[in-house]
DNA sequence: CGACTTTGACCCGCGC
DNA sequence: GCGCGGGTCAAAGTCG
């Protein structure tokens, strides 16, 4: 891989550092009535005024703090989309590159791969401009290398990290599939399910997804060929769909976020659509080889917009972060004895 | 009822 | 030639 496309996902700080504990802190008067020192009535009355104000005061602090932090969650989502559309930016300009280069090395390639019928599993698959192969795998092609359309077929693989749990061979990748086989291979337990875009019907795109036998959560997805339609999700946007923006992005932003070092951890997986706990992310591991399909125009002020209020919005939908907030609240509040732990 | 998934059967290339 | 393994087909099942 091109050495000034060192970015990685890996550099992004997702950490949200998020107080998912109730944040204010002003509540020793919550403590029991009869840790109040209550001489006397008057001494009371000061003591409840005197209370108040405080209570006034750590309000509009623990105000200050929350719109400090609300801030801060504000600048990170900004410096991932920017993260993002550099790395975007980054792999565009590769690609172009490798079009150049390849468009150079196709001839002798072709040859090569016609005359060696394909025993290297690799370098004979590289004929289209943005493929990308994996190196050293197990399928691909070696086995059966030798038909054209293979030969010909752009293959490019890519790495979706799902919830271990998750048993399906679904990868929400924007695109529609149809499943037409799926077979347990000798090298790996998990089944590869086999799939056709069905999007157009002449569409020769083939896909193949697996487990990855190192780590079961990590589905690997290898594409076959090129879509001669455009992506769904921009068909979508161009005739004006008011979901445009939405669907553009579906299955594009790679996205994790934990919360704190004590808190929950919350996946902000804004792949899915509904109900598929995906989190896709590009495989940055076997040198640099593995890239997304097609770029996409995400660089638009609305585009970025978007991304940030699906964020905000993935983290309020989150179960897992509204289960973490009740919890931290409903705590705060049933158990006022319990301040000092926090 | 149509679209999609499942799954066993079949095809084909490769190695022995 | 035969067996093995990956890829594909297609009938049956499922679902909305």
């Amino acid at each position: 891989m091109d050495s000034s496309n060192n970015f990685s996902w890996n550099n992004v700080d997702t950490s949200l550092d998020l107080n998912t504990k109730p944040l204010l802190r002003l509540n020793d008067h919550h403590l029991p009535k009869k840790e109040l020192p209550t001489s006397n009535f008057s001494e009371l009355i000061r003591t409840k005024n005197f209370s108040v104000k405080q209570e006034n005061g750590a309000l509009v602090e623990e105000l200050k703090r929350v719109s400090e932090e609300n801030r801060k969650l504000t600048e990170m989502l900004t410096v991932m989309c920017e993260n993002y559309n550099s790395l975007r930016s980054q792999l565009t300009d590769y690609m172009n590159k490798n079009n150049n280069s390849d468009n150079n090395n196709k001839e002798s390639k072709k040859r090569k791969s016609e005359s060696s019928n394909n025993t290297n599993n690799n370098i004979g698959m590289i004929v289209n401009n943005v493929s990308e192969s994996s190196s050293t795998d197990e399928d691909q092609s070696c086995k059966k290398p030798a038909r054209e359309d293979t030969i010909k077929a752009k293959i490019s693989r890519v790495h979706y990290k799902t919830e271990a749990s998750d048993t399906s061979l679904v990868v929400k990748d924007g695109y529609q599939w149809r499943k037409y086989g799926q077979k347990v291979t000798r090298d790996n337990p998990s089944p590869r399910a086999y799939f056709k875009c069905s999007f157009a019907p002449t569409c020769p795109v083939k896909k193949k997804v697996q487990r990855s036998v190192e780590d079961q959560s990590v589905l690997v997805a290898t594409y076959e060929g090129e879509h001669n339609h455009p992506h769904p999700s921009q068909m979508e946007a161009n005739s004006g769909s008011s979901r445009g923006a939405a669907s553009t992005l579906q299955g594009s932003v790679p996205c994790a976020a934990s919360l704190g070092s004590t808190g929950p951890t919350i996946t902000l997986d804004l792949t899915k659509s509904n109900k598929a706990a995906t989190t896709k992310e590009l495989d940055r591991d076997h040198d640099d080889h593995h890239k997304v399909s097609k770029p996409r125009n995400m660089d638009t002020p609305e585009v970025r917009q978007f991304l940030v209020e699906q964020m905000a919005s993935s983290l309020t939908k989150d179960p897992k972060f509204t289960a973490a907030l009740v919890a931290a609240i409903s705590g705060r509040m049933l158990q006022p004895n319990q301040t000092d732990k926090w």
